[in-house]
DNA sequence: ATCTAGCACTCATGAACGAAGAGTGCCAGA
DNA sequence: TCTGGCACTCTTCGTTCATGAGTGCTAGAT
């Protein structure tokens, strides 16, 4: 973006922007200056066009078929031009109540959160659940199914439940159990899981411990519940993108779809949202994984008491209608924020 | 069906089929004599083909494009025509191993199973999770989080972990909380759930129980807790029917997609399928949702020690090669209803 | 200098047409 | 009872052609 464009140039790129946002069709000078009020000749909005298509932010399909935007082009518009809608009071409303409806699991939370979102917006709504180790431990409990079969429970400040099925060598009885459980509640009580599994490896090598077998197994339980298994994205509403005109060619369908199952994909589009303020957008090629060319993902990040937790947003065509998705993605995500922090607060 | 079919209507009914099957195709007489060695002119064939569509068997989509399978076709291809194919050893080795796997909880193993089922045979894998009332009590416990806020989580027999956010009026001491819980493993270990809900409510109206407190928490802490909420569906390998050309037309794979996000309509389906033995194999207009018409759905019910638990399977185009389709469903319930078997009598 | 009107040119889209080909039904003869 | 043959039906596909949206360029108006 070396030279800022002029006014003009700016005013007809918003126009085109949104009249294809608006139409789903390449925007051409004439059908701009009848459907827009602009006092000017198509000529002269061709010129521009010509300009702005010199600079990379539009382009043609083919010689007699208005402009497009270019992924420089949204870029351009999003950052400069963009001027987002105020949520209307009704929408709120309805994310709250979607949120509050009932005594959530914070799993449940946020899928009921990305249910929603993605039905406001009609595209496909994407949520990853926190990464362990950043969380905050809060509880944990074992249960014996069996003499090899243990069930570790664990909860993290913001009210995320985790099981996990843990088999073991030699018996442990349920006062055992209790106890390993009690100790370890106490020692890790408000610490995040990754200072806890560390702090766990300390004490283990400690002298005390070594002797004590109780504490030995202790550690170890602890360690394998508290072991991350790598995260998980709910995807809500994919039906949305089959209406979408331009998701009629079908292996490009075939193969988003399947990036949606494998999730680890999503996984690191989300995480990687984690790092920047506010909302993210990312435009077509932004987005380094080619199985998802030619979409836009919007995402905002929510937090806990301890700061940042996982993101939530969604993914469309990158033809968006960014002044209303922006601010309800932002919504949703700090009404999530607030549910969690409030759960947590009880405490 | 009431004359019995001719030898040769059978066999061509049968080569039909087939040879939809394999092209996806309408098939014409001459095309089927030509591909298949049948000792016969195209002019035999033909009478055969307007006597089997009389018989509503066959349809053809127009004057002079073939004939394709009706349902009816389908159905009675499959009761009397098929021949199932014996599992491959390597194919039953990988279901076997992706189960096995790791030391998995029902749902993940659930989630597995049908993971590999769905890539195995290429179509849209389903399977729901066992409905509570039906399974059996096997321990629970509470885990207090605030002063109204706790925590139930309970397993049931075929290792299934529910956990519920309960909130309380009055605080309960972790002490009080145990002591429930003890108490509650005591009373209803072995009871299905239903059983174990009825069963408490008849205890609540016991003389005793009316004037200890602790007890009458207890109950309304396990009714809250042993509440069904509604069963659960997962769904994998939504992307195959995406390369089936009977799903090229949009809004008809848009409302099936809607289906798998509703969720319920699929439940329902497998639920049904409970009732029967063996495999169940509903085609098309058998289906009684036209959200899914033109749908084929092959399911199988896996179980417990003690009978039924839930049903998996798979939903595809109603040209499906049922003969390698139907093993795999029925393999892949019945090594799932193996690994549920170990893991609770592991006990 | 800047904008506009006009013009020639390009190219996708869609209708119309026709040939090709696949398939059918029916009849007459083996 | 089966088969070969024949007339007929329809879809499919390629071709052609007209239409119209859109462009770039240039000359003239402001």
């Amino acid at each position: 973006m070396a030279e800022p464009l002029s006014d003009r140039c700016r005013t007809i790129l918003e126009a085109i922007i949104e009249e294809h946002i608006a139409t789903a069709q390449p925007v051409g000078s004439k059908a701009l200056v009848g459907r827009c009020g602009l006092n000017l000749s198509s000529a002269s909005v061709r010129n521009v066009m010509a300009e702005l298509e010199e600079l990379g932010l539009l382009q043609s399909p083919h010689t007699s078929a208005g402009r497009v935007p270019t992924d420089k082009g949204y870029r351009y518009y999003v950052e400069r031009l963009l001027r987002v809608d105020r949520l209307n009071r009704k929408t709120e409303e309805q994310i709250e109540a979607q949120c509050r409806h009932r005594s959530l699991q914070m799993a449940e939370l946020l899928r009921q959160a990305n249910r929603t979102l993605s039905s406001l917006v009609n595209y496909t709504g994407l949520v990853m659940l926190p990464r362990l180790q950043s969380t905050v431990f809060r509880h944990i409990e074992f249960v014996r199914l069996g003499p090899h079969q243990i069930l570790a429970v664990f909860i993290t400040q913001s009210g995320l439940v985790q099981n996990k099925l843990i088999q073991i060598e030699e018996d442990l009885s349920a006062r055992d159990l209790e106890q390993i459980s009690n100790y370890l509640n106490q020692t890790m009580a408000g610490m995040s899981i990754q200072a806890a599994r560390t702090n766990i490896l300390v004490e283990m090598a400690k002298e005390k411990a070594l002797y004590d077998q109780l504490l030995q197994r202790a550690f170890q339980l602890s360690q394998t519940a508290l072991n991350d298994d790598g995260g998980d994205v709910f995807i809500e509403g994919t039906s949305h993108l089959l209406e979408q005109p331009e998701f009629l060619d079908m292996p490009r369908m075939k193969r988003l779809f399947q990036t949606f199952e494998q999730k680890h994909t999503l996984l690191n589009l989300l995480d990687q949202g984690l790092q920047g303020q506010g909302v993210r957008v990312l435009i077509g090629s932004e987005i380094e994984h080619q199985e998802i060319a030619g979409c836009s993902l919007i995402t905002a990040a929510y937090s806990g008491r301890n700061g940042k937790l996982g993101a939530l947003g969604i993914i469309g065509p990158n033809r968006m209608p960014y002044a209303s998705v922006i601010p309800m993605v932002e919504f949703t995500a700090s009404m999530v924020s607030r549910m969690l922090n409030r759960t947590s607060a009880e405490e």
